[in-house]
DNA sequence: TAACATTAGTTGTATGACCAATTATAACAT
DNA sequence: ATGTTATAATTGGTCATACAACTAATGTTA
């Protein structure tokens, strides 16, 4: 039988996950202790523990702050680039992929939520649109974005918990990060007012279904949301052409 | 605006990504200068190129082998654990949780990759499908297993590569993985005899409705492979229920 | 009260040494 | 010559220590 070595930073790396995932010992946005004191608990230098941080980092689990300290990941706030996305330089073709990607699995992932997810569960995604729609017309122009982002990776990640999906629960926040990273790369206009609409709206919609229970609807649903959002996206992108045109 | 720090270690991970992506300047399976050298070369610590080594062998982009170096991966022989499953703990539900989640995802990327594909492309899908079989009838038991799970590989990478969507082709090599890994472990058998003739079949099905251009086919073959895996996979399990009652 | 300086806490980086696994080389025996 | 064994060179793994850079809280002063 071979011998399998495993370094000492991924066996940390295992402990620290379990410690999180398992024993529960820390919530996200806990902060973990410092360097100093976790390499003399776990009984391995420093330098072994930060490489296995860097490792569950890479992963998105963890979230370095230099100077604060390190932080378990709350998915919701999820940036780091867990697909390695950063690698690829065709940024629009990259957008495009997203959007076809997405127009297969979020159709299935409504239709599995409203299949297998609790009342409350569903009630969740169904508070989400709510708290966007209401979000839409009452915030200042300033902190609108950034809070309508964090809500749409709210929103998906509720309906990822509903499917009761192993694998679609652990891709959803990378997939969110990743979505929203690339979109705002692409435009170069932060994300811009059409999207944002798109959200507002469509949200609602998708939640209309879900209080039904109408799995075909929602996904239709879905599948509308983000045709639209392939269509604005190339739109917003012929106007930038032409306005560089003009110049 | 933000100061935004992005540590050495991360600076020089996205070097190191760029040489092999972009300037090709290293390819899979080839081998990177030892750790003193390329530390040397980039101007930076042993140990924070240890860090970012260790950030891109996370991402199942290096492979580092102990005494003898670090290596470009091979996305057919990849065994890094991208998406962190081996902290979800309940091994059964996470093989139901692939296979529903494959159910999604492969019909339409088989779709797509026959609408995209170059004819080179989508013969490069049969040819796989063709040495799966040949394998089948001629290989020694021993290696056998090894040879299919690595062909079995292959056969979803060169789908993945025909659908020319990024997302599709970055994310293949890891969930062709883990499914291995998640089954192997659930199974607890290696893998099975079932599910090796069930690739062996369907591969050879759905090449068939491949060099036919039918998409639809395609599909529906690529859903009743998957299906079909579901079942044996539930069968075999009971059989192994049913064993451990026996004693 | 507000602006500023100080300070304690924390991650980032560098250096050097030694350990452990693997591979290549040389020596030896057959 | 050939195969085996011992030895050396190569390479990643780990540790210990020191200092730099940044953050956030605290205290100080106008």
């Amino acid at each position: 039988m071979k011998n399998e070595f495993i370094p000492a930073s991924q066996v940390v790396a295992n402990e620290l996950s379990d410690m999180i995932f398992l024993q529960k010992l820390y919530k996200p946005n806990e902060k973990l202790p410092n360097e100093h004191e976790l390499s003399a608990q776990l009984g391995v230098s420093r330098a072994t523990l930060r490489e296995a941080i860097k490792i569950l980092a890479a992963k998105g689990i963890l979230t370095i702050k230099r100077g604060s300290g390190t932080f378990v990941s709350v998915p919701e706030e999820q940036t780091a680039d867990v697909f390695g996305l950063n690698y690829l330089k065709d940024k629009m073709k990259l957008v495009n992929s997203w959007f076809e990607f997405r127009l297969i699995l979020e159709p299935s992932c409504i239709r599995l939520a409203i299949q297998n997810g609790t009342p409350e569960e569903l009630q969740a995604i169904i508070d989400s649109a709510n708290r966007t729609t209401a979000l839409q017309s009452t915030a200042k122009e300033e902190i609108l974005k950034e809070e309508l982002i964090k809500e749409d990776q709210i929103f998906h990640i509720a309906i990822a918990t509903a499917t009761h999906n192993d694998i679609i629960q652990l891709i959803m926040p990378s997939l969110a990060t990743a979505v929203k990273d690339s979109i705002i790369t692409a435009t170069q206009i932060g994300t811009d007012i059409k999207s944002i609409d798109n959200a507002t709206t469509y949200h609602a919609k998708i939640a209309e279904f879900i209080e039904m229970r109408d799995a075909d609807g929602a996904a239709m649903a879905m599948r509308y949301h983000l045709s639209k959002g392939i269509r604005d996206l190339n739109d917003s992108q012929r106007e930038n052409a032409t306005q560089k045109n003009g110049l």
